[in-house]
Order: C-alpha cells, then sequence, then structure tokens
DNA sequence: TAAACGTATTGATGAACATCTATATGATTA
DNA sequence: TAATCATATAGATGTTCATCAATACGTTTA
C-alpha cells in the first residue's frame, strides 16, 4: 500500500497532538466506542469527537456504527504504510513486517 | 537508544509540518548549512533558521559551527529510536535495522 | 411517546505556530 | 577598518487548532 505525499502529511498532523496519539494507542489495543475511549481521559466528549474524526479522516480509524454506539478501529494496514513511508523519507533501514491478521 | 515521551511528541510535532519535513529530507540526503537549505525552498532565511532550530531542540538535528557557516546534519541514531518507538505505540511490527555509520 | 443515552455539530476562545520584515551578531574579505 | 556575508533574534501578523459549553440528532428503553 501506497501512501500519497498529502495523506502522509495528514496522518503526521494528526499524531502530532499527544492527545490524539494516546487515544491511538488506546484504540491499537482493542477497538472502542466513543465512550469508552472518553471514559479513559479527562477531556468532554466533544474532544474526543473531534480527535477520532481526526483520525478518521487521515486515514488511520475505521468507524462502524451499529445503533446508537460507533466503534472505532485501527486500520493496521495504513499505520504499517506510514511506517514504511516514513522510514524511506528517514532514510532509516527496517524491514517491514505484515500485521497479524486474526 | 530509549525516547522519553516528552522527547517522541516532540519529534512528532517537528515532522508535522509539511515545510520542515522536506527541509529534513533534505539533510538526509547530506549534511548542509543553512543557505544551502534556504537556497532550496522558497521560504525566507528566518524561516528556514527557525526550522533548522525546531528539528535540532527536536533532537534530530546536529548543529555544527564552522566560521560564519553552520552545518546541520541527521542524528540517524534519533530517527532511528524515533521509528521503532512509533512501531512500537502503534503496534506495527517491523524489525529495525541499525543505521550505517561510517 | 417521553425520557435517557451515544454521538456529532456549532460557535467561541485562547494558545500555538509558520511566516514575514527588520535588525542584530559574528565572521570573512577587500 | 569598512563592507559583505551567514546566521540568529525580535516583534508582528494571520492562521490553524485543541478545547469547551450548548445543542442537535438519532437510537434505545421505560
Amino acid at each position: 500500500m501506497k501512501l500519497a505525499t498529502e495523506e502522509f502529511d495528514r496522518i503526521s498532523k494528526a499524531l502530532a497532538d499527544p492527545q490524539r496519539r494516546e487515544i491511538l494507542q488506546k484504540l491499537v489495543a482493542r477497538r472502542m466506542n466513543c465512550s469508552d475511549v472518553h471514559a479513559m481521559f479527562n477531556v468532554s466528549q466533544p474532544t474526543v469527537s473531534h480527535h477520532l474524526k481526526e483520525l478518521a479522516i487521515a486515514g488511520i480509524l475505521d468507524k462502524e456504527k451499529q445503533g446508537q454506539f460507533c466503534f472505532y478501529q485501527v486500520k493496521a494496514e495504513v499505520l504499517s504504510a506510514y511506517v514504511t513511508e516514513l522510514q524511506k523519507r528517514l532514510g532509516v533501514g527496517a524491514i517491514a513486517v505484515a500485521p497479524r491478521t486474526k
């Protein structure tokens, strides 16, 4: 999977905010809905919603609505592609390994 | 090499600005001074100086003064540590390879 | 159907920041 | 030593953005 420069920069920006990064890390561990995430941090529900939206727009998160709930989960292939692209741009050598699929 | 969370976040922010990212990429290719970098982009000299400072503060660049010139070069170990830490936090598997040393 | 719940949107606010011009500082050269 | 060059700093400006309270919207439940 190949990321365009604009997508790459969008993801970089999405990762640049510590609060958003922490939220993302929680979602790496497990798929959650907005309230679950909200319960984990000291920010308002709209702020959480905003961050989740930013991460989704950046292509990092998948959004799935189930009734009144809205589940977000990490798109591992995109994160993987981002890291790979980053390594290329920074000249950092590494052997990428495909994410484990269930 | 281990990065503290604050260092990690600082680097993430440093990478989040496209202009700064492009400057960094040029420096990955080769060590340069401020004027060299300035000649490559359509931004003012103070702006270039500012970006180089940010990258240096983030620990990504080394600054070396030679007479009236000021050379900047990438700190490969730090970039490598950043990518490794990012992989950990994002749950993206990869086998890091140490940067080639001269 | 009314109340409660989960999520998103709107609008406001303050802070961070990318950029510029002008200028200062320090080093080289004529 | 005066002019020139390389870089940094100061201060201003406009924009982006993280955050919040209030509220709207859709879904579930009593």
